[in-house]
DNA sequence: ACCTATGTTGATAC
DNA sequence: GGTATCAACATAGG
């Protein structure tokens, strides 16, 4: 499920509820998820200090804390944060335990989710939700690669998973497999506008599992706005799901 | 039972 | 350099 819209609920979260806690102890036993950190590492660094500022761009979220390393966490392909609630052994992955008795969790059963301290961050894209027109253009109209699988490119704009890019082209009614340098500008700026739309949607509906597409987007599914039946089709990699009457090359 | 599917990213190969 | 492919993980479903 994560995308950009459950990443920034993800961050809100912490930043509401999970900042200026003393760190007592840190879960850090997980090799795969806190690679390449030894177990004890992130604990030995973390503990006694606070996490003051939740950040994100795109799906990643970092933590500054007071005069320690800062904290990243990704949610990878099904992972969520938890604050304050029961342990879920052995599905939380990694876990903050604060002094107070609380416990900020990474729940995920694939690991496919990431703590890391003082992550790198210069592959990740600027930010699918306030990316400018100019930046847009040249970030993502310069590229042959499929228009879908540009989208997806986190270095090239961050926050688009696989579903929100299916509901965002079908939006936009452009083909998933057209190249992205065939676009125009007023494509281009047409396409931004159905990004920005589509995550406020999803941030405002709770996810990006939901839209006026994605419901659809299964086998035999129908488009929503002139019936026909659904193509599907691998682009970019991933499974994609399109109209092939609306959508056009 | 077996095979395929799945929101992620990164390493590797052309 | 840009693009495509596969692997990493664990679980669900046909």
């Amino acid at each position: 499920m994560p995308e950009l819209p459950e990443a920034e609920r993800a961050r809100a979260l912490v930043e509401l509820r999970g900042l200026n806690r003393r760190i007592a102890a840190v879960e850090d036993s997980d090799t795969y998820v806190c690679r390449p950190h030894a177990p004890g590492e992130i604990h030995e660094a973390l503990r006694g200090h606070h996490l003051i500022s939740a950040m994100r761009r795109g799906k990643s979220m970092w933590f500054e804390t007071d005069g320690g390393p800062t904290l990243y966490l990704h949610l990878g392909m099904a992972g969520r944060l938890l604050l304050d609630e029961e342990p879920h052994e052995p599905w939380d992955r990694f876990a903050l335990q604060f002094e107070d008795g609380g416990r900020l969790a990474l729940r995920d059963k694939r690991r496919l989710g990431r703590a890391v301290l003082d992550p790198v961050l210069d592959r990740v894209g600027p930010d699918a939700a306030d990316i400018t027109p100019k930046a847009f253009r040249e970030r993502i109209g310069r590229s042959r690669a499929p228009i879908k699988a540009r989208l997806m490119d986190q270095s090239a704009i961050a926050g688009l998973g696989n579903l929100l890019v299916d509901e965002i082209l079908w939006r936009a009614s452009l083909a998933p497999t057209r190249p992205a340098n065939e676009l125009s500008d007023d494509e281009l700026d047409g396409l931004r506008r159905h990004v920005r739309a589509a995550l406020r949607d999803a941030m405002r509906g709770g996810g990006a599992h939901i839209g006026k597409f994605t419901p659809h987007r299964k086998k035999g599914g129908h488009c929503p706005r002139c019936k026909a039946e659904l193509a599907r089709g691998t682009v970019g990699g991933r499974t994609t799901f399109w109209c092939p009457v609306d959508q056009t090359e």
